[in-house]
DNA sequence: AAGTCGCTCAACCGCTGTAAT
DNA sequence: TATTACAGCGGTTGAGCGACT
């Protein structure tokens, strides 16, 4: 904690109007950066974090309110599923919805919803059956930059991993390569619970060949970048990502604070595993 | 009508990672 | 290389509100 945000006479507590048009004011001026110069320049007596905060839950112009779709809904269990309590990366996936909201709306309508009897315990993503207690801890798997050595590894163990699941499907040339790849379904229609989509889902990530690629520093990275252009990567290899904002490969450097729409981590959690399938 | 309970969500807190010095 | 400051994240809290007794 910095000496202004211990400062004793920062005030708390609910906003009011009077100071939410100050902080709107003062970031439509200055944009939306260095928060520990907004409260001073806003005239405001609130810290840089609440000021942050407000902007971002509720001031923001593009956040979108009320009920969440079905759709969205879907895409947040998928991505729960997939990446664990990582709200703003799933957030990020939904347009208009803040991290808080996911978060609290996670809480509140799915985490009961969600736990069940069934066991899918991927190592670094244990999810307990306790009924009262789900917990999904997933292992922060460093390193976010892949050796070539690794690079190898892992597109083995994808393929393993592929292999493996054909096998328990019954079904050994299930989703086999075979370009042209079919059109994606909509995202709405594949779901992660499915084994087959399950694979579906995986062969798409996996199908350009690209997941891993070697930049000038003989490192791979994958992740995507924040509120640039469409490229449609990822949107290609998996329907989670249809239709969401961006996905760029080997180009996620474009700010200092990068980090927190990385994705390469979680990828590294899931596939550096030897799964243990109920099905 | 009054009290209690449970839910929602805005806001706070503590921590980590990164950049700057 | 060590230290400091900052940004941002996830977990948690508590005020407000409606439903219920």
């Amino acid at each position: 904690m910095t000496m202004v945000e211990g400062f004793v006479g920062v005030r708390k507590g609910a906003w009011t109007h009077e100071e939410d048009n100050l902080l709107r004011k003062c970031i439509e001026k200055y944009g939306e950066q260095k928060w520990h110069q907004i409260p001073p320049r806003a005239g405001l007596n609130r810290c840089r974090k609440s000021c942050r905060l407000r902007w971002l839950n509720y001031l923001k112009p593009n956040i979108k309110r009320g009920e969440f779709t079905e759709d969205e809904v879907d895409m947040i269990l998928r991505l729960h599923k997939l990446l664990g309590n990582r709200w703003s990366l799933i957030a990020g996936r939904l347009p208009g919805r803040t991290a808080n909201d996911v978060k609290n709306y996670w809480n509140t309508h799915l985490r009961r919803k969600t736990v069940s009897s069934k066991r899918l315990d991927w190592k670094g993503m244990k999810i307990s059956t306790n009924q009262n207690t789900e917990k999904i801890n997933v292992i922060k798997p460093q390193p976010r930059t892949f050796s070539k050595k690794a690079s190898v590894r892992m597109n083995a163990k994808i393929t393993m991993e592929l292999e493996n699941k054909r096998e328990l499907l019954g079904h050994p040339n299930l989703y086999k390569k075979a370009p042209p790849p079919p059109p994606l379904p909509p995202s709405s229609s594949l779901s992660m619970d499915t084994p087959a989509n399950e694979i579906m889902w995986w062969e798409r990530l996996l199908q350009s060949g690209e997941f891993v690629q070697e930049t000038p520093a003989t490192t791979s990275r994958i992740g995507w970048s924040d509120g640039t252009t469409v490229t449609n990567f990822w949107a290609e290899k998996s329907p989670m990502f249809a239709g969401s904002t961006c996905f760029e490969v080997d180009k996620i450097c474009l700010s200092k604070h990068h980090h927190d729409m990385e994705f390469d981590a979680d990828i590294w959690n899931l596939l550096n595993t030897e799964e243990e399938y109920a099905i």
